[in-house]
DNA sequence: GCCAACGTTGGC
DNA sequence: GCCAACGTTGGC
């Protein structure tokens, strides 16, 4: 991969925040049930690509930070655990699963949240998937200029 | 807590 | 393979 890609990777602060991820330095990315979603984080993502750390189902929901890929596509540990709500019955007892995690290191937080009305109201985040109606992916591709905007703001 | 938007499941 | 029913996401 010839230039670094960028993400947004969406997370409820109640289930694992920022903040949990600036005191864990580093932690799987698990948990991902969505198709689309799986195929990024299996396929297209690479080590040493960025990512906006997103607050979901919050107020307000935004961006809060920066997280880095440092490692490919690995099984789902919370698929193969009956007490997971991730447990995906389907997953072989030989250790095939469908699901798969990405380690994400802690980069940065930002000064502030940049908020979801922020991301839709500011013209140079014109068309960005977050700020689209009914966009419910957790894990969504980023342009590079985007992402460079979005951390403008945050590091105001 | 509500509900719109979507994804998945399962009967046919 | 269609599509209604159901479940989930996530903003509000």
């Amino acid at each position: 991969m010839a230039t670094k890609q960028y993400w947004l990777m969406k997370s409820e602060p109640d289930a694992y925040s920022i903040e949990d991820l600036e005191r864990d330095g580093r932690e799987p990315w698990d948990g991902i049930r969505n198709y689309q979603a799986r195929n990024f984080l299996r396929d297209t993502m690479a080590e040493g690509d960025l990512a906006l750390f997103y607050h979901s189902n919050t107020k307000p929901p935004g961006a809060v930070g920066v997280m880095e890929v440092v490692s490919g596509p690995e099984p789902d540990a919370l698929a193969f655990d009956e007490n997971s709500k991730y447990y995906d019955p389907k997953t072989e007892a030989d250790g095939e699963t469908v699901w798969v995690q990405r380690q994400m290191k802690f980069v940065r937080k930002f000064a502030r949240k940049v908020s979801l009305s922020e991301l839709k109201e500011d013209p140079e985040l014109e068309g960005m998937l977050v700020a689209k109606k009914g966009q419910r992916l957790s894990i969504q591709p980023v342009e590079e200029a985007h992402f460079r905007r979005v951390c403008e703001l945050g590091d105001d």
